[in-house]
RNA sequence: GCCGCGUCCGCAACGAGGU
């Protein structure tokens, strides 16, 4: 049972869904009923891996042998792969509503941003602890909402570095760098997540100097922490710099890719962008998709043509960039063929083409689709 | 029936689209 269990953990956390079916198969052939214990695991693992539907088939499977641990964990699968919904209603249904499972769903509401739900489920609490309060102070600095971050950090008595390194980062994205730094000075004590939040502030904010002086100062890195530094120096132009810190790092990821992959687009060095997208061992939607805002970007639009048709992965972003790059061009024509093509039209296609129209003064045609809009923000 | 043990159970930092 320990290995097995240490063997399901471990696809859990390397979200290596095809491993951890290979293992559930495993289990089961051996014979033996599965133990609540190791149930728990798969419904955990089945959530990690993004298949809440696997995760609900095992935890089905218990009929009635569940723990809490099986409540929590199930839970989990639904409210961290976006089906808030279902989350609720698995919530509603638990026998013992504990404070794992509160903080479980008020994460999941913070994430979707919904900023009132979070804020009455928090004080439908019938017990808040640090890690509660930590996830509104996140909330509250999420909605622009300062003043009231502020407040609940500074009433807590419990502060973590976790309630010190939200705080800081809710200053830094609403733009406050001097009250980031003072925050940051003001620290007790400080994580490698603490240093790479203040670092990113800094590259928000354009200041080079001081992120790379705060790069070299820091007691420890990770590979968000290159990665930002390249994000930092990329965008900024410097792309020389850039790739240094992207061949120096010990390992690189997608995201590292990302950061200068996108510094060359946006400095018009297409051929470079290019070469390093082939260079990409593995492409996800999200490397495709920037491969094709590339194309866009340095008006490539036969290449974007091309790319869109033989991408292995599309989703909502792929489909509006290529109606952008097809606006760009006023090719109006293959917009609108395009906009109808598109699978899941959202607030996001639907915007693009009525200001693509208002843009052109065609009043008309940019008037009739804002009026047949499914949502407007 | 009681007690104990057992699961990183939940919180912070980095990548693509419109106004």
């Amino acid at each position: 049972t320990g290995y097995y269990a240490e063997l399901i953990k471990s696809c859990g956390a390397a979200r290596d869904l095809a491993e951890g079916r290979k293992i559930h198969r495993l289990i089961q052939s051996s014979g033996q009923s599965c133990s609540t214990f190791l149930a728990n695991r798969l419904v955990e693992m089945y959530g990690r891996c993004g298949a809440p539907g696997d995760a609900l088939a095992v935890f089905n499977a218990l009929r009635g042998s569940t723990s809490q641990f099986s409540w929590n964990f199930l839970l989990a699968a639904f409210a961290r792969n976006g089906h808030l919904l279902q989350a609720k209603q698995i919530f509603d249904k638990m026998p013992e509503q504990n404070l794992v499972a509160y903080t479980t769903l008020l994460s999941a509401c913070s994430q979707s941003g919904h900023s009132h739900d979070v804020k009455s489920l928090f004080d439908s609490m019938p017990y808040a602890d640090a890690i509660a309060q930590n996830i509104m102070i996140h909330a509250f600095a999420a909605s622009r909402d300062l003043i009231k971050a502020l407040a609940l950090f500074q009433s807590m008595d419990q502060r973590n570095v976790y309630s010190w390194t939200s705080i800081l980062v809710g200053f830094s994205k609403n733009g406050k760098l001097d009250d980031t730094s003072k925050i940051f000075s003001k620290m007790p004590q400080r994580s490698v997540v603490s240093w790479t939040a203040m670092l990113t502030a800094y590259a928000r904010f354009g200041h080079l100097v001081q992120a790379r002086r705060l790069f070299d100062s820091m007691p420890a890195r990770n590979e968000v922490t290159w990665n930002v530094l390249i994000g930092a120096f990329a965008s900024s132009g410097d792309l020389d710099f850039s790739h240094q810190c992207f061949d120096a790092m010990p390992e690189r990821n997608v995201f590292s890719w990302g950061a200068l992959f996108d510094g060359y687009s946006r400095s018009g060095q297409f051929g470079r962008a290019r070469e390093l997208f082939d260079l990409l061992p593995f492409k996800d939607v999200i490397a495709w998709g920037m491969m094709l805002s590339a194309c866009v970007q340095n008006s490539r639009i036969e290449d974007a043509r091309s790319l869109f048709q033989l991408m292995p992965h599309s989703n909502s972003v792929t489909w509006s960039t290529m109606l952008s790059g097809l606006l760009k061009l006023s090719e109006m024509g293959d917009a609108v063929r395009l906009f109808w093509a598109v699978p899941d039209r959202d607030i996001v296609v639907w915007t693009m083409l009525v200001s693509g129209f208002s843009a052109r003064r065609d009043l008309e045609a940019g008037r009739k689709l804002f009026e047949v809009m499914p949502q407007q923000d």
